[in-house]
DNA sequence: GTTTGTCATGGCACCGGTAACATAGGCTCC
DNA sequence: GGAGCCTATGTTACCGGTGCCATGACAAAC
């Protein structure tokens, strides 16, 4: 039993420094790197940390310091895969680099009541930073609280008094997307847009609008989906119905997929009689049939540079929101006449 | 300046027991739901945590109890977008659920090094847990020196010593897919494979093999990509170029759509002159052109089932192989002829 | 020879929640 | 009316790494 115990309990820097004949202070300063070790201490030291099999416990640094060296990620479980992975991808690699440690919290469903427990839990877990990769629209008295307390920022979406807001710029990337299809000889440009709650689904919606309207159309009602490829399939067969349509701009890769199937299903192949352009760029763009003309984001360089200005010094120049670029493939063409 | 330090630091249990009148140790017992608590003081106390806006520090019953209630999991950049996220989630749900928390690691390749560092870190940060959903090969003895120490279930791939595997029957999986490519007609059933560094890819390999040999066919030699739709996109330029080719099995879907790009540039259509089975069951499987029939995976209960063995009683029944199922779409059909 | 400085090291307090034990008041039961 | 018990609350010690200060040894400077 007490061979039990004692094999459960690891050992601590204590043990360590009984067992090389120094002071738990001397294994601190050795295992920091400190300067002011003799060489033949510090390898007694270290022969000893080896022997006992010593990790280091990062507990009473939290306890004392006040910090965890841990950041919080929000996600939405809904919403794309391949951008919850690339913002995660970057948020991790770029706290690793810094040290920091990276603890996720996924949104089952966008809810303001399941945001204030994901921020209570993480705030409970005393993270120094957290970054919210959900667009949360209705911002509550606890979330201000909480976001005030600990440094935030939000990539893409919501608006809280103390976080600071960093994202790609959603009403530029529709207005290139729709400017693409003018620019082609489109008039009739439909859009099956992303669920209202997202504020990038709004921005994005209305960049289609206001170009639109800028060369003197008027849009038609958008058609909303939910990023899934079955939504943008349900609003395809609504579009295939129409024949004055002849370019649909859809707000993700993963909706153009569902439309492209629907029109194909009735007959319109794309790009001869409908073209097609989305927003995303994910991995799988290129190789579907046909390969979508689409709008570009970096989401790992998006979840990185969250976490700089999370760490960085308050007054860093990054700037606030980045452009999206056009890649052009070909579910885009000229109208048939 | 004295104001500045004040504000700073979080107000602790103490400071509310001195608000409400009463022992930290009451504090402590109210906000744990302890019966033993008057209700009269039981408002006082709450009123006070309200006031001076009290937050749970989890940092000291870590440091006395030496857990940490934080899993750790370990992800590869590399793999699917899908499969990484589908595991993400069932993880951190299960996790969530248990009280846990869910600190994320991601290896940028699979290589020893890394997996070493990132055990390591997590070993650091005291995780109570590790979920490994990363396909290691070669085993360090630092690796088994930390799974020993921390409990470890690896979904899908490696084994360690001390760590308990939990996965999908993947060699089953490969037989599924091939079988049903027989059962079509087919004969010349080709294979795309993933990396022959993941344990899945190879059993996956192996299952078609297996197949095959059971029905009396010579396997033809495999072509290795690496996940990615470009890969299968170049492996499929050389199926393309072997007329008697009517049948391909693709190791995941996305390296199918590739292959099935590669024969339509070849003026080779799906399902009529091969037919294509894949593996993974990806969102978009069903809105490509053709829909791909594939082998349905359950990424999410994977990642759940591994949080509930790591968390569960040791001689808990759950299986430790699940079993994939066949998804029939439109990419496969019986060979010309 | 005294002062000053540097280096290697040790001692002790502290962070904050909680287990374990102590205490005091009130109630029940024989 | 005292033994026994329950309830509400307080006191103390502990977890383990590290900041801060103290100490002793020796060298360099005056």
């Amino acid at each position: 039993m007490t061979e039990a115990i004692t094999r459960n309990r690891q050992p601590s820097m204590a043990d360590v420094a009984r067992a090389a004949g120094v002071s738990a202070q001397t294994v601190s300063r050795t295992l920091r790197d400190s300067p002011h070790v003799n060489a033949e201490t510090r390898r007694r030291v270290l022969d000893a940390v080896g022997q006992l099999g010593y990790r280091y416990n990062s507990a009473p640094r939290m306890l004392s310091s006040g910090r965890s060296f841990t950041l919080g990620l929000v996600l939405l479980q809904a919403g794309g895969y391949y951008s919850r992975s690339a913002v995660t991808d970057g948020v991790e690699a770029a706290a690793r680099a810094a040290g920091y440690s990276v603890s996720i919290t996924t949104l089952a469903e966008l809810d303001p009541a399941l945001m204030e427990k994901a921020l209570l839990k993480l705030s409970d877990q005393g993270v120094d930073g957290i970054v919210i990769a959900v667009p949360l629209i209705s911002v509550t008295q606890r979330m201000e609280d909480i976001t005030r307390d600990i440094p935030t920022v939000t990539v893409d979406g919501s608006r809280t008094e103390g976080a600071r807001v960093l994202g790609i710029d959603q009403h530029e990337a529709g207005r290139i997307a729709t400017q693409h299809l003018l620019d082609l000889g489109h008039r009739q440009i439909w859009h099956v847009s992303g669920p209202d709650e997202w504020i990038e689904a709004r921005q994005r919606r209305q960049g289609w609008q206001d170009c639109l309207a800028a060369a003197g159309i008027d849009a038609p009602p958008p058609l909303e989906g939910d990023w899934t490829p079955e939504s943008g399939y349900r609003q395809g067969r609504i579009i295939a119905m129409i024949p004055e349509v002849t370019a649909v701009f859809a707000a993700s890769d993963e909706m153009a997929f569902g439309v492209v199937k629907a029109l194909r299903e009735r007959g319109r192949s794309v790009p001869e009689d409908v073209s097609i352009v989305s927003v995303d760029d994910i991995e799988l763009a290129a190789y579907c049939h046909p390969p979508l003309t689409t709008v570009r984001q970096d989401f790992y360089h998006s979840g990185a540079a969250a976490v700089a200005v999370l760490l960085g010094a308050d007054g860093d120049p990054e700037p606030a929101v980045r452009q999206a670029t056009l890649t052009i493939r070909h579910s885009t063409a000229p109208p048939a006449r």
